[in-house]
DNA sequence: TGCGATATGAAGATGATCTTTATATCATGT
DNA sequence: ACATGATATAAAGATCATCTTCATATCGCA
């Protein structure tokens, strides 16, 4: 698998939900799992530096929200939303490649 | 991403292929990259130790085959088809999560 | 008799993810 | 006033899947 599936489902899993709006880590996390059903979730561990990644690669821009609390709001960029749109054709591809192979194993 | 996925898939992909019958490790990787149309493949360092795994998970049965050339064939076992027949429904359920998610992202 | 394809496997490196630890604010109940 | 649990972020260390490389060996072809 040329590219790591995973960690690029993960990108996509983040850049999906700040297509929607702005929102900070804590919100990102509980949003996928809400939106996906549970099926997709994050350890904070894994979810932070990934949204460092992003960041680093202007894919998503952060900023320190003001409030006492210290927390960072993140949106996303022009370039995220084209990574995102690439990102989830090429994806739907890739598993509608798997799909075909796998396909005639489970009924319905 | 409680279970992981590239792993989870990698496993299948090898199930789906022995499904349609024995094949040596050479082969299943050819035939994974062909039926997918390239948008999987396996390196031989990654393919063989799955291959080891699901063999002492009694999930595919294999035998070293006659014939000078060292090589050994294997064959999927009705756990590793029952096993194939859940992940196959179970990713397919994953995928529809996550393509519900990142559907408004892309064209068509 | 080289060379490329076929064929498998082990060892070491890389890197993504997970777990743990640390820190800090806020809301709620008592 | 104080404890507790939810909110919120991040670094450090552990784990483990995958990739790269090295090693071995046969087969067909030029």
């Amino acid at each position: 698998m040329q590219v790591r599936l995973s960690k690029r489902i993960n990108e996509l899993l983040v850049l999906a939900v700040l297509e929607r709006g702005p929102a900070h880590g804590y919100q990102i996390a509980l949003s996928v799992e809400e939106r996906t059903g549970g099926a997709f979730s994050f350890q904070h561990g894994t979810l932070y530096p990934i949204l460092h990644r992003l960041e680093a690669e202007d894919r998503v821009r952060g900023e320190w929200g003001g409030g006492g609390r210290r927390r960072k709001t993140y949106e996303i960029t022009d370039a995220g939303r084209a990574d995102l749109a690439a990102g989830a054709e090429e994806l739907e591809r890739q598993f509608r490649a798997l799909m075909r192979l796998l396909g005639g194993a489970h009924a319905a």
